[in-house]
DNA sequence: CAGGTCGATGTCAGTCACTGTCATCACTTT
DNA sequence: AAAGTGATGACAGTGACTGACATCGACCTG
């Protein structure tokens, strides 16, 4: 027999996911979350580095799985194509949780503050893969703006899906924001706009 | 003969900057700030709605002046380089300021929280710019999907040209950027280096 | 000029996120 | 059995931020 109830960190997100959804993040203090977890404030302050990370435990677990599948891809794809096929094997994945990951983000999209992490989180995704086309050889200025205009895709994308009630998939959508990128930046060779003295 | 010193928020954000650069952002109470600017801390918050805030004051200024610079744009341009344009403007105006901007982005660069704020900044802008875009008649996606990349464009630049010594200027290194990022979605290999006499 | 309104600030009390420190107690190790 | 370990509780403290009310020069208004 167990001094205490097992899970104390699920149940501490349990908890705070409901809350938050219920009467929403700000309207939620930790000692109301911590006492239908059962435990203390002080408790969930060691679980979880502040309120809002609560939320976005799971990244990390996200950011480890990109940064093992684009590494994996092979050696001949291009960047923007090897950190697509990395997005689109993650939002393979995340879109089994779809009806939770449409919970999490209304919660998020009510409440700056947890915009303001979802942002670092999503950075320090890029970041990461940024890295790892660095190791495999790609050059600096282009290994950032590979992983960053991979993110700007998956964050179009990832809005698309959440909020369209269609039944298209996550990936599909990825991979039609990637297009859609690709017409973009292709756009004219000879920019109109050229003030260039 | 007025009641108070004129310029409460100027001295304010003055007092912020000289305290988060002395002693870092975390180790600076607003209390100090407040002192040192000759007022309480409640006046603090009056002008500022956060401890944050204060080093943020002037991007509404420049989403104002990007969203003008956008919005003026010819007709003919493709988005992505209207998009580019507005941003080499509103680079060469920051540019002015390289020594306080340097100083600016030390802070930012040693404090997460700071990185948030500014992150969301950012996106704030890709918003804005996105708007001006759909107001001009560019479908959804691709409307989002330009002012993110420039946004991306813009980082990638502007860390390079905060980090290195050399005297090019901060509009180029956004057009090299932009360069870099149309290689890198056009699928070839990045090119190799190519700075511009 | 008297009186009233207004706007920026001060004062004060209060809430809540977050931290440091020490105690507790089941479980494990020696 | 004694000592150690790890998760938790208890409690006091700091500091960001807010609401409510007071103050007082400047600016109207009659």
């Amino acid at each position: 027999m167990s001094r205490w109830e097992p899970d104390a960190r699920g149940r501490l997100e349990q908890a705070a996911l409901e809350l938050y959804i219920e009467r929403g993040f700000e309207q939620t203090t930790v000692a109301e979350i911590a006492k239908r977890a059962g435990l203390t404030e002080r408790t969930f302050f060691r679980h979880f580095a502040d309120k809002r990370e609560v939320l976005f435990w799971g990244a990390g677990a996200l950011q480890e799985f990109l940064v093992g599948s684009l590494a994996s891809a092979p050696d001949s794809a291009a960047p923007i194509d090897a950190v697509a096929a990395a997005l689109e094997a993650a939002g393979a994945l995340l879109q089994e949780r779809r009806e939770s990951a449409w919970q999490r983000q209304a919660v998020i999209a009510a409440n700056a503050e947890l915009q303001e992490r979802e942002l670092i989180k999503l950075a320090s995704l890029a970041s990461a893969m940024a890295d790892v086309l660095r190791r495999r050889g790609v050059a600096d200025p282009a290994a950032g703006l590979a992983a960053e205009a991979g993110i700007a895709v998956f964050r179009i994308a990832f809005e698309r899906w959440i909020s369209e009630t269609s039944q298209r998939d996550l990936p599909q959508f990825i991979r039609e924001s990637l297009d859609e990128l690709k017409a973009v930046t292709a756009g004219r060779s000879s920019p109109a706009a050229d003030p260039r003295p």
